[in-house]
DNA sequence: CTGAAAGGGTTCGCTTTCTAAATCCAGAGG
DNA sequence: CCTCTGGATTTAGAAAGCGAACCCTTTCAG
């Protein structure tokens, strides 16, 4: 259990690093919680809402950045008969968050899952056994955590 | 760029889904920006306050929350000459939201980087090339996301 | 031709949380 | 004993969250 070393500041100043840009842009409970729902393949106003019985002022809000922000895609749809409404749907951007909310899914299922088993798991399309958030070098081969090394630049 | 189908609400319900408990314990600017200092060193009160610039009362009730929820551990630190005083230091709870995080910095290089080189990328100890979050299956070797499959329990 | 329904919001007050600044507190050094 | 320093709590005003009610447009039912 290699213990982090001491330091006064980060090294990289938080206004100038792109993760304190994205914890300021997606760091937010509704937020996440909106892109959660997302993933699972939820579009709509009222489905969000009723899904995340979240304010719908809070929630009109939130889709606002993320529409502004580019993870969401705001585009009209149909059902016939009825008339043409809104749906929120995630784009490149956005879908690409997918690695990151599962490996938080998981890091929740091993310390936030009070002893039941994992309630949804992930596997490789074809096989069975299942799979993890890990690093990999560039040839696609596993990286263990005590081997991760930070370079900064310059 | 597989499109996520349609649905009307999430295969878990958030109360009991573990994605869900996370986004409630870290899915807040404070809390998330806490880690992130903590993941590159930062352990002391005076610290964090002039690394986050937050307000001392935001900085001492979030910290208890993560001390509370085992994600910080808060322990004595002596300076010889100096009065013994706290120090809050990631637990293996904490240090396993590395992953998570790194992949968040590599998710904000990519789309929140505003044209610059990434200020910090990650190497394998002993080698030169970057390494990336991604998923592996039980052997270690790679996933693509579009291989990736959700299975439900039961 | 009305009337109601459904989806997607906005408006309105009230409560909670955030924020900044000031204050407190304990122990070490002078 | 007085001050300094790190780690907080108190206080009061600003911002955000919240729930309920309302609005707007189209479509269907009578």
């Amino acid at each position: 259990m290699s213990q982090i070393p001491l330091a006064r500041r980060s090294p990289i100043p938080p206004e100038n690093c792109n993760l304190a840009r994205a914890i300021e842009l997606i760091g937010d409970r509704w937020t996440m919680l909106i892109l959660r729902a997302a993933l699972y393949g939820v579009r709509r106003f009222d489905d969000f809402q009723s899904e995340l019985k979240c304010p719908r002022t809070v929630l009109s809000g939130r889709l606002k950045i993320l529409v502004d922000a580019g993870l969401l895609t705001k585009r009209t749809y149909k059902v016939p008969g009825k008339r043409a409404r809104p749906e929120y749907v995630l784009s490149a951007m956005g879908i690409s968050l997918r690695p990151i909310l599962i490996g938080l899914t998981q890091w929740g299922d091993v310390w936030l899952g009070q002893g039941e088993p994992a309630p949804i798991s992930f596997t490789k399309a074809g096989s069975k056994g299942a799979i993890r958030a890990a690093f990999v070098d560039a040839d696609g081969r596993e990286v263990r955590p005590d081997q991760i090394r930070a370079v900064l630049r310059g």
